[in-house]
DNA sequence: TTCTTCATGTAATTAGTTACATGATTGA
DNA sequence: TCAATCATGTAACTAATTACATGAAGAA
């Protein structure tokens, strides 16, 4: 009843739902396709998670059977939709990032530089599968238009953000590269690349802050 | 015994142990203030691991008294060195992106403009604290060193990773901002840049790519 | 001496994952 | 008719979180 334990993966859903009634199956399938890269959740969470917006009264689920299974499709109710609106109307947070590989780029030292650099490597083979995905899709919404044609400029807002962290990614991991593979094999203390350092500490902080967000927690690294 | 069963948190706290013996807290100090941008975690956690690492035999404890309280202090142990390179050896998993404020922008029509408004500028306010962070820190490491000299070069590999994504999402934020504002207050369908979409369509995929990952799934979006 | 902040932990709960199981459909 | 893939779900487990509790130290 009073929403107040959805979860941000609830909304994920609900979302999904406002848009048209998915069976669970499709829902899966659409979470991979489009939700994976900002909101990433299992299979199995998907097919939890609309049961409790039933609970909810967010929305309803409709029963039918395919031969001798079952399959369950969700709607959304208007009080759904207004659950939605009110949360969309709450900022969210902000990115929270999870990246083993840099992890292990972070603690490099501890390893091989071989090692440093295969997981480099594999960032690399990311971002370009990442690229991949991003220059395909931009065809088939150049080509063809896309699905949800309604969405399509909510869709390229999310696609730049892709692309531009794609291309962040890309760029960092070529330097990055270049970096490690300069360290002496069995060298003592690898020199960082000072020109950088002094080139962002020479950057203005930003003037128009908030108010009391003016002293920076001591943070990065 | 295995090590089958630690997890990347696990070779996180490791990770830390291989630099220097910590007390928990400390520990959980030194996540916060350096882990927290690529591998978040709650501090309960923090004191939750290294248990399992002493059960392991990668770390050992040792238990001190503070005036009438308990402090417990990890080391790494030779096994724990072992175990260490053996993870960093393996290439790890690639970046994993939780975006709730972005799930608002996606579902944004089924919400307010000012919504989608005041996401952005959560957004933005999120970048521009990051970049103070980021410019105060290349400042303490170009005046006084920063703290673990030895470790410089990794640590400004993750620094500059980090100023890449503030400087990515910052010019994302911007343009995301104009083309939300220019949506019509209650009008139909908003159109999307198409330029931007043009644009990358016309990007080259990359040739140089891994035999058998030829075919790409039809992701994005 | 009181309040605040630093410091150290535990308990309860759950969101999420991995693994499993199996029916339907389609193409060779 | 067999195998592969599409489709639909459940069960078991745990990593992780939130909330709580409280001692120590220093400032006012």
């Amino acid at each position: 009843m009073s929403t107040g334990d959805l979860t941000t993966t609830s909304y994920a859903i609900l979302g999904l739902l406002a848009i048209r009634p998915w069976s669970t199956y499709e829902l899966a399938q659409q979470m991979e396709r489009s939700l994976k890269h900002f909101w990433p959740r299992a299979q199995s969470r998907i097919y939890e998670e609309p049961k409790r917006l039933v609970r909810e009264g967010l929305a309803t689920a409709t029963k039918e059977r395919v031969g001798n299974r079952p399959r369950t499709t969700y709607s959304i109710t208007g009080r759904g939709r207004d659950a939605l609106a009110a949360w969309l109307a709450r900022p969210g947070a902000g990115p929270v990032i999870e990246f083993e590989a840099l992890l292990k780029v972070f603690f490099s030292e501890h390893g091989t530089r071989a090692g440093a650099l295969a997981n480099l490597g594999a960032i690399r083979e990311w971002t370009q599968q990442q690229h991949a995905e991003n220059v395909a899709f931009a065809r088939l919404l150049r080509d063809s238009g896309g699905p949800f044609p309604e969405r399509r400029a909510q869709i390229v807002l999310i696609g730049r953000f892709l692309v531009e962290l794609a291309d962040a990614l890309d760029r960092w991991s070529v330097w990055a590269t270049e970096q490690v593979s300069a360290w002496s094999d069995e060298g003592g203390v690898p020199e960082p690349d000072w020109s950088f350092v002094e080139q962002v500490a020479a950057r203005p902080i930003a003037a128009a802050r908030l108010p009391g967000a003016s002293d920076y927690p001591s943070g990065s690294v």
